[in-house]
RNA sequence: GGCCGAGUGGCGGAAUUGGCAGACGCGGCGGAUUCAAAAUCCGCUUCCCUCGGGAGUGUCGGUUCGAGUCCGACCUCGGCUACCA
């Protein structure tokens, strides 16, 4: 492999000759190609490296800037971790399946396959344009049937498991679009895109038990090296809540069970409040106020979740009923009101407006009596929902809310009219898309019919009796459709696949009919494993091999937006919990640290948009400068999280440094070897240790700081060979073509990567003088050079002969002295 | 409303975690080179000032010999979330 040289340019040795990336670049990627440079080593060392990005959507817009921000964070490490002899497993993949591809399909016809197979090519070619040093071998796609069909069979593990099951949900049906709508699609119960009717229809969906697994979705959390911003947030989704279950009785009818996280305040809970759906609502209301009541609940029916909470005004309507209260008898009026929610506790609440906000507003609202059950230091009007002493509770009075809580628990049990329970506000996850571009259910059920369903003949599907597709068969492939129209059939846009819909099959000596699922899975299913096929992308008889995840499991750093703080880090986990507890997977959390790369604004300062014109194209960057350069930019900027503005301006300071690293390797090239003494090799040796440590902790802005003064320097000192080939192996990771074309220039072999790391020696690392100031009364005064090993007293020596500090020493008593070795001489004088 | 994060030159940002505030880069100014320009290189660049110094890290207060860093109160901006009983 000696074929590849340092680049030749017409001019060589003349000053014309110049850094020219447009020519390095990609001579070094062909290289790596053809050289197999950044392959997964077969059998890895014990010291290995899982770095992991977050996979794009490969849109027909192609990468933005923010892509190359995260993915030259990761390849840094890549490459740093592999210089130092690590096993490294650093791979790239699709999350291809999506809602852009498939409305592209219904604007113009194109498959959503052929958009995604172009789009995704567009993505590998601008991916590799920039020098990022993935095992390409590895790419997963999330629609390839050989990858679907792993997507399906962890369904069939789920659906086995009792953790998938069908069931009736209330959803935003558009008749007019054909399809179900996201809550932030429906505005004002018209549709967000032309203002068709929506309404609240109940639909048969899929549904994920990613509930059993809140409790253990929430310990794990304290586990992980996660942002703690984001722990909070998944915390808090999870929303788990201790309280007690409370039974309040209705003459003559059936009782109302409430949740309360504070069963202390019974004592003055002065009402009760159904949610309007409610399906104790008509039992409970009384002839007088029927009328009004159904008027509401018809109202509040047709509003969808986001309106009901857009306003905070505190509407309802008294039901006439009353309840009792368990445990001082008191008789409370009971009412309905959309600010409690169905799908919530019991989707029934005891009120009591002296220590609840939304109670104490409804009850001012509406005339309620306030009793105060709590002592507390609100001030008169407000409501105190803070802990403190009992007071009007009875036997309870004086005892402290924690101890109230416990007691009253404790003594509804004991009555039956009671008892702790645990709430979250983690739902079980609706995991069934109506749309064409998903991955198909490996499901189908059995069909009465006496004639063909296909030929629309009468017949009835039973949902209720689901079969799984045997795993020899999967994956269950798409239909080929050639029209993506969303149609008026709420099974969705597969429903309307007829031969793909229904089959024969012989059963029990007969030909029976079948109807497989027309629903599709949505996005996140694909990217809840991802992670887990890069292990081992091409087996065909697991999802991945047992020796190849307990190899690589779990990532050791995964970046990626915040974005997917909850979601799909939470559906990931879940599934991976799944699988751990099957015994799939060797670890019980996929994730060790988690790192969220910070947002890229346009130059203007806001986000970028093309609304706004303010759009910056990774292209242009690499035609204007290199790949090298918009890498070294993007790290230069500011810290990894942080949100920062792009300055084009800027990225000429970050090349003319390349430039400059370029220019000392020509300098070596050309003869030029100046000496390599101790201050420059001091130097050399602070950078390797500086930009090393810097890596470890993500502080890529440093480190290129630190780089770009020491390449000065080397240039000052006329290029010592040994000094420059330091620089270009602490270079590489960051501009990975520069790296090897400097290796080149410096007469090595190819790559670079297999050169090594450079060690810092720990006896160049420190200083025989430092500088130290010398304040009077914290006001610098001087600076004295010192031995690094000097005494208080030799400090002090040296400072009397300063004319300032003997100066300030004369015009009063020196009452104290601090001195901090290597760091300050501080005199105190009055 | 709640939670999280951040406020440092004209701008992006550094600061060994309590020890010389402003590294590095952009921009600006001055100079070299050039017939000229581009490119390149060198120097200066927090503010005020009487050239000795004085002030200075959102505001006010505190701890300390010493605070950008720690503590308390407040102000501003950004992100997420939002009636979850």
């Amino acid at each position: 492999m000696t074929d590849i040289q340092a680049s030749e340019t017409p001019n060589e040795g003349t000053d014309e000759e110049r850094y020219d990336p447009a020519t390095i670049e990609p001579k070094w990627q062909a290289y790596w190609e053809k050289a197999q440079t950044f392959l997964t080593p077969e059998k890895p060392g014990e010291d290995r490296y899982y770095v992991l990005d977050m996979f794009p959507y490969p849109s027909g817009a192609g990468l933005h800037v923010g892509h190359p921000e995260s993915y030259t964070a990761t390849d840094i490490l890549a490459r740093s971790k592999r210089a130092k002899g690590t096993s490294v497993l650093h791979p790239m993949g699709w999350d291809a399946f999506g809602l852009p591809a498939e409305q592209h399909a219904i604007k113009t016809g194109t498959h959503p396959r052929d958009t995604t197979v172009a789009n995704i090519n567009n993505f590998r070619r601008q991916l590799k344009a920039l020098g990022f040093s993935y095992d390409w071998t590895r790419e997963v796609d999330t629609t390839d049937p050989a990858y679907v069909r792993w997507t399906q069979w962890i369904f069939l593990q789920l659906f086995h498991a009792g953790l998938a099951y069908q069931d009736e949900v209330s959803v935003n049906w558009c008749a007019a679009l054909g399809t179900v709508l996201a809550n932030e699609e429906v505005i004002d119960g018209k549709s967000e895109r032309g203002g068709h009717p929506v309404e609240r229809l109940p639909l048969r969906q899929w549904m994920l038990r990613i509930t059993k697994y809140a409790d253990r979705l929430l310990a794990g959390l304290e586990g992980v090296d996660w942002p703690n911003s984001t722990r909070i947030m998944q915390g808090e989704w999870i929303g788990r809540s201790e309280g007690a279950e409370v039974t309040f009785e209705v003459k003559g009818q059936k009782p109302i069970e409430v949740f309360t996280t504070r069963p202390d305040t019974l004592f003055g809970a002065t009402f009760m409040v159904l949610a309007p759906e409610h399906p104790l609502v008509a039992e409970v209301t009384t002839e007088a106020q029927r009328e009004a009541v159904e008027a509401y609940v018809a109202k509040a029916k047709n509003k969808s979740d986001r309106d009901r909470q857009q306003s905070k005004e505190k509407t309802g309507v008294f039901t006439g009923g009353h309840a009792i209260n368990p445990v001082n008898g008191a008789e409370v009026p009971i009412w309905i009101a959309d600010y409690v929610l169905m799908g919530y506790g019991t989707g029934a609440i005891m009120a009591v407006p002296a220590h609840d906000t939304r109670d104490f507003e409804f009850a001012t609202a509406h005339g309620i009596p306030v009793i105060e059950v709590v002592k507390g230091d609100a001030p008169e009007g407000e409501c105190f929902t803070g802990h403190g002493v009992a007071m009007n509770s009875g036997k309870y009075d004086g005892m402290t809310t924690a101890d109230v809580k416990a007691a009253i628990t404790k003594d509804l049990e004991a009555d039956g009219k009671g008892k702790a329970r645990v709430e979250y506000k983690l739902r079980d996850w609706v995991f069934s898309r109506q749309r064409y571009w998903g991955e198909p259910f490996p499901i189908y059920f059995p069909v009465t019919c006496d004639g063909d369903p296909r030929k629309d003949d009468e017949h009835t599907i039973h949902y209720d009796q689901p079969i799984a597709v045997d795993e020899s068969e999967l994956p269950v492939r798409l239909p080929e459709l050639d029209d993506f129209q969303p149609g008026d059939d709420p099974a969705g846009v597969l429903a309307r696949a007829k031969d793909w819909r229904f089959f024969q099959k012989d059963v029990e000596g007969e030909k029976r009919w079948f109807a497989r699922e027309t629903n599709t899975m949505p996005q996140w299913a694909g990217s809840c494993w991802y992670y887990l096929r890069y292990c081992d992308p091409h087996n065909e008889e697991a999802l991945a091999s047992k020796e190849a995840l307990e190899t690589w499991l779990p990532v050791d750093i995964y970046i990626g937006g915040a974005e997917h703080a909850v979601l799909h880090l939470l559906y990931a986990r879940f599934w991976h919990m799944v699988l751990y507890d099957q015994g799939h997977v060797p670890t019980p959390e996929p994730f060790g640290k988690l790192v969220h790369q910070g947002m890229i604004l346009g130059e203007d300062g806001v986000k970028m948009s093309k609304a706004r014109g303010n759009v910056i194209n990774p292209d242009d960057v690499i035609a204007a400068h290199g790949a090298d350069s918009l890498r070294c930019y993007e790290m230069f900027m500011g810290p990894l999280e942080a949100t920062k503005p792009w300055n084009t301006d800027a990225i000429g300071g970050v090349r003319k440094w390349l430039d400059r690293c370029w220019k000392v390797a020509r300098m070596v090239r050309d003869g030029s070897d100046g000496a390599y003494d101790e201050a420059t090799k001091k130097s050399v040796h602070k950078t390797i240790a500086k930009v090393t440590s810097d890596i470890d902790e993500l502080k890529f802005n440093t480190a290129i700081s630190a780089m770009m003064v020491l390449s000065k320097e080397l240039e000052k000192a006329g290029a010592p060979r040994e000094g420059v080939e330091a620089l270009a192996k602490l270079v590489h990771p960051f501009a990975p073509h520069l790296g090897e074309e400097m290796w080149a220039m410096l007469g090595h072999e190819p790559s670079i990567q297999n050169a090594g790391w450079p060690e810092a020696d720990p006896k160049l690392l420190v200083d025989d003088t430092v500088e130290i100031p010398v304040q009077v009364n914290g006001k610098k005064r001087a600076v004295l050079e010192l031995a690094a090993d000097a005494t208080e007293d030799q400090a002090m020596e040296a400072a009397k002969q300063d004319p300032k500090i003997a100066e300030a020493l004369g015009e009063g008593t020196l009452r104290k002295v601090i001195f901090v070795p290597k760091r300050i001489l501080n005199l105190i004088i009055k």
